[in-house]
DNA sequence: TATTATAGTTACTTTTAGTAACTCAAAAGT
DNA sequence: ACTTTTGAGTTACTAAAAGTAACTATAATA
């Protein structure tokens, strides 16, 4: 069995960058990508960040909380971060329903990088949306 | 003119939640959620990620390095990324053409970042798929 | 008996992502 | 002279994902 990948290359050299697609792409589980694909649909984000913001919340807690998200996409939502055990849910089983959603500790782990990456996202979106901007006129 | 958000409110409390969809969501422009998006498709991340790692590549430089994508997305790919003030791209008029594309300033800032989740997502993708497991499971 | 509340589904439409095959213009091979 | 190669794309299409609107269940309440 021949190791060819995640060898120590020079750094910057083409051998380095094959390592990486060998370990990343080509073994079909890029993590990376496999999470921000999870992220970064319409709601994922503001919903982890509104969990984030507080202990446990109920279904229409947060749908109320987050204008313009349906009933569909805050279930889809929801659920795919329980699949990947980002979210909590807990049923008491009453009549009308009652569900209540928290984000666990891996949950929480990850809001503090959803807020860097805000950070840095507030802090760059004017430069963005002007090169966007440029870049119509540019076309023209 | 009444100034209703991004006022201090008590930290966890329910009007700095809905501070938080004020500012962001209903605006109709939150950066996070537009940036995102444009870094979570199959390629984007990759696609900086090895240019973060040369000063400058061509086409088909990256193409080689990129296993399994198409022409078109890799056009795609970088005329997001150019659009976005992310990455330059150089034509140089020769037949056939030749054209560089090098990470501007904006672009390595977000480097940075990247590799931040990306360690993120490396440590915890185990956690994240043994919970999808769980969850089929449970779903039987 | 009709209405409200909570937490969803189902069936459908729109949007986005992705693929495969084609283009252009010059240079080099045969 | 004609065919092939090269680099950097387009065009036209298909598949997949995201999103919407309308419906459901069950008990309590008016």
């Amino acid at each position: 069995m021949e190791v060819t990948n995640s060898v120590k290359a020079p750094k910057g050299s083409r051998e380095e960058i094959k390592n990486y697609f060998s370990d990343n792409v080509k073994t079909k589980h890029c993590p990376i990508t496999d999470i921000l694909s999870r992220l970064s649909d319409k709601w994922t984000i503001h919903t982890i960040i509104i969990l984030g913001k507080s202990e446990n919340l109920r279904f229409t807690e947060i749908k109320k909380l987050i204008p313009g998200i349906s009933q569909r996409m805050l279930t889809v939502t929801l659920r795919t971060l329980e699949e990947d055990g980002l979210v909590t849910r807990t049923i008491y089983p009453q009549i009308p329903p009652r569900v209540e959603y928290e984000l666990t500790p891996l949950g929480r782990s990850l809001v503090g990088q959803l807020i860097e990456l805000s950070d840095w996202a507030n802090e760059n979106m004017v430069h963005i949306l002007r090169s966007r901007e440029e870049y119509i006129l540019k076309k023209n």
